[in-house]
DNA sequence: TGCCCGGCTGTAAACGTTTACGGAGGATTG
DNA sequence: CAATCCTCCGTAAACGTTTACAGCCGGGCA
C-alpha cells in the first residue's frame, strides 16, 4: 500500500459519492443533503483527510494568505504589530507570509518584486514601509488590497498616528510642568531609513513652543541615531552646554533609555535634575518608569489585519484611520528642580 | 483584450516553442539550446511573465517555503532569530511562513495542526517551542525536515546553548570578583510557558557555588516573572533581607533591567553597592552597560535556516549544534564595595 | 395527468505548471 | 556506411482541487 496521503478522490470513492460532492460537503456549501454531508465528514475523519493547499489554491485562485512587509523585524515596533496581525489572521484561518527589509537594498528588492509578492497572497499589510514616496498607488504595485500602518498610501487603507500632534502633546506636558529649556533628541525611527516621521515630530516640538510663547532654540536639537547609544551621546552633548536644558524630549523610547542611562552615569538624578519624555511606550518603558507617548502598536496591527480581511472580502473600501496617542505620565518627568 | 496575466502558454506561442521548453528554459535546466533559451527569455521579459506560484507548487510538489513557529514574536529573542532566518531564506529565494504562539492554547492548536502546517512548507524551524515534551519525533509531527532552536528534538536538527554551563560561567564571574552572597532572580524565559531552561540555569548557579566551595543559600533565589517588572520586585525582596546579597544573577536581561532600575531607585549604586549580571545580551544591554552572557540569536537563526535548507535538499543529515555563550563584561559588575 | 421547480448530485473542464517519455536529426564511432 | 549516441524538443499526462453545467428525481400545482 502507498503511504501517499489521501486525496479527495479517495474520500469520494470510500463515501460512494463524486469528488464534487466531497468538495462541497467539506466546505460547508449549501446544496448537499445532510445525510451525505455527515457520511462524507465521517469518511474524511476516518482517513484523516486534509486538503492539499496548493491544489486548492490553484483551483480557487485564493491563497488564504496575507503578506506582511516590514523593516527590521528584530525591533520592537514591527514585532509588536506583527503580533496583533497574527492573532487576527490565525483566528480567520489565514496564513501569514512575511517579507522583511533590513537594508535599503532589501527594500529596493521588495519593491522591485512587489507584483510577484502580490501573486502569492490575497492581501498585504505594510508596516512602516514608506512606499508612498515611490509614487504610484498601492494597487499598481501589488495588484492586491493593501493596508499600510504608519503612513498614508494612495489606493490603500491605512492606520497611522498624527506624529506632529503627538509630539506637540509630549512637549506641552514638559511646558506645563514649568520647563522652558527643553532639549530635543532627534533620530530616524528606523535605523538608516529616512522617513518623514522625525520631521513631523520636530514640527510638533516647535508647535508646542510657539503656542506657549516660548522661543525654540535650534541648538537644543541634537541628533541621536534612533537607538539607545545615540540617545546617550545626545545627552552628553546637551549637558556639556553652558546652559543645559532642564528637560529632554526623545523622539523614540529607545533613545530615551540611553538618555536616562547617560544622565544617571553623569550623576544627575531623574527627574530631579532632568526630566525625560520618550515616544512609543516601548515594552520596557513601564518598568523603567519612563514617561512617554503611547503608540498602541499591537492594536494598530489588529485593526490593520481586520481591514485587510475586509478588503479581501470586498465588503469594505479602504479607509484611513488615525490612532490616538495618549500621554502616559510615569516617573521621569517633574517640575524643574 | 484580457488583462489576464500572461501564462506559460502565451510565452510558448509567442516564442514558437512548446510550454515544456519554456518551462525548462526559464528554470535554467540543461538540454535547451542556447539560442532557444535566449529567445524564450526575451519573450518572457517582454511579456513581464512571472510564474504562477500555486500552479508551480502543485505540479512540482515543492512549496519553496519554510515555516517558522515561535512563541511571542513581539519579544526580543524570537524576533532576532527570525531576522537571521529571513536573511538566509530571502537569499535562497524561499518564502517565509510564520506561525506564532502567544498563548498555551495557540501552542496546542499549532501542535494539533502540525501536519497541516507541514503540508504547506518544505521545511520547518522551531524557535523555543519545546515540543520535545510532547513525545514522538519531529518527523512524525510535521512530516518535513525540522530544525529546532533552543532545544534538542528527536528526528530534527538543533541549535541550542548549554544553559547550565553558561549560567555557571556567569556566576563564576561574580565569584571571581570576590562576591560570596549572590542573589538569583529566576523566571520563565517565555512568560507563562514552563520550559526546562530556568532549572538548567539554576543548576549552573549551584554548580558555580559548589566548585568555589561556597554553600548556596536557597533563600537567595527569588522568583521574577521573566520580565522587567518581575526583576524589580525580586530585587525589592532581596534588599529587604537582613543580609542582602552583594551581587545578583538574573536569568534574563529583561529582568536585569528591572533589577537595575529598582536598585537605583532604592538609592543603591551599581556596581558600587550591587553587581548585576544578566543573560541574553538583549538589544538594550550594551546601552545600559549591563554585564551579561551573550546569546548570538541572529547567528543561531542563520545557522538554523542554513541547516533546514540543507535538510530540504537532502545533502546533510540533522545535526545538533551547541552555540557558544561568551561572557560580556560591561559596567554593572565589580568587586564588592 | 402534465408541468415546473427546487434540491441534490455527477460529469468534466478548468487552474498553470512540471516532467516522463519518445522521437527527430545530427554527430560520432567502428 | 551502418549503428549508436547525444542534443534538443514536443506530446501529453500528471498534480489535486474547484466549479459551471446539466441531469435526475420527487413533490407541488394547475
Amino acid at each position: 500500500m502507498a503511504d501517499r496521503l489521501p486525496t479527495i478522490s479517495d474520500i469520494a470513492r470510500a463515501a460512494g459519492v463524486s469528488v464534487a460532492t466531497v468538495s462541497r460537503a467539506l466546505r460547508n456549501l449549501p446544496s448537499v443533503a445532510p445525510a451525505t454531508r455527515t457520511r462524507v465528514e465521517a469518511v474524511a475523519a476516518e482517513f484523516e483527510y486534509e486538503l492539499h493547499p496548493q491544489a486548492s489554491r490553484l483551483a480557487s485562485g485564493r491563497t488564504w494568505t496575507v503578506g506582511v512587509a516590514a523593516p527590521l523585524f528584530g525591533t520592537w515596533f514591527p514585532s509588536r504589530a506583527l503580533g496583533g496581525i497574527n492573532s487576527v489572521l490565525a483566528e480567520a484561518g489565514y496564513d501569514l507570509l512575511i517579507s522583511m527589509m533590513t537594508t535599503p537594498e532589501d527594500r529596493r528588492r521588495f519593491l522591485r518584486e512587489a507584483r510577484s509578492f502580490g501573486r502569492r497572497v490575497d492581501g498585504i499589510v505594510l508596516i512602516d514601509t514608506f512606499v508612498s514616496a515611490e509614487g504610484g498607488s498601492a494597487d499598481s504595485f501589488f495588484n492586491r488590497p493593501v493596508v499600510a500602518v504608519g503612513e498614508r498610501l494612495a489606493g490603500a487603507g491605512s492606520i497611522a498616528i498624527d506624529n506632529r500632534q503627538a509630539a506637540r502633546r509630549a512637549v506641552e506636558h514638559l511646558i506645563e510642568l514649568g520647563h522652558e529649556r527643553i532639549g530635543l533628541v532627534t533620530g530616524p525611527i528606523i535605523a538608516e531609513l529616512p522617513t518623514p516621521v522625525p520631521e513631523q515630530r520636530r514640527l510638533g516640538y516647535e508647535d508646542a513652543h510657539r503656542d506657549a510663547g516660548l522661543g525654540s532654540d535650534p541648538t537644543l536639537a541634537v541628533e541621536g541615531d534612533g537607538l539607545a547609544a545615540g540617545g546617550a551621546r545626545a545627552l552628553a552633548k546637551l549637558i556639556a552646554r553652558p546652559d543645559p536644558p532642564t528637560a529632554v524630549f526623545c523622539m523614540t523610547d529607545e533613545m530615551a533609555f540611553g538618555t536616562l542611562e547617560a544622565a544617571r552615569s553623569a550623576g544627575m538624578s531623574v527627574p530631579g535634575d532632568l526630566s525625560v519624555i520618550g515616544f512609543d511606550d516601548h515594552d520596557l518603558a513601564e518598568a523603567l518608569g519612563l514617561t512617554t507617548m503611547r503608540q498602541a502598536v499591537g492594536e494598530m496591527g489588529v485593526r490593520a489585519a481586520e481591514q485587510v480581511l475586509a478588503l479581501i472580502d470586498g465588503d469594505e473600501s479602504p479607509s484611513d484611520i488615525t490612532w490616538d496617542v495618549p500621554l502616559v505620565v510615569r516617573s521621569t518627568t517633574a517640575p524643574p528642580g
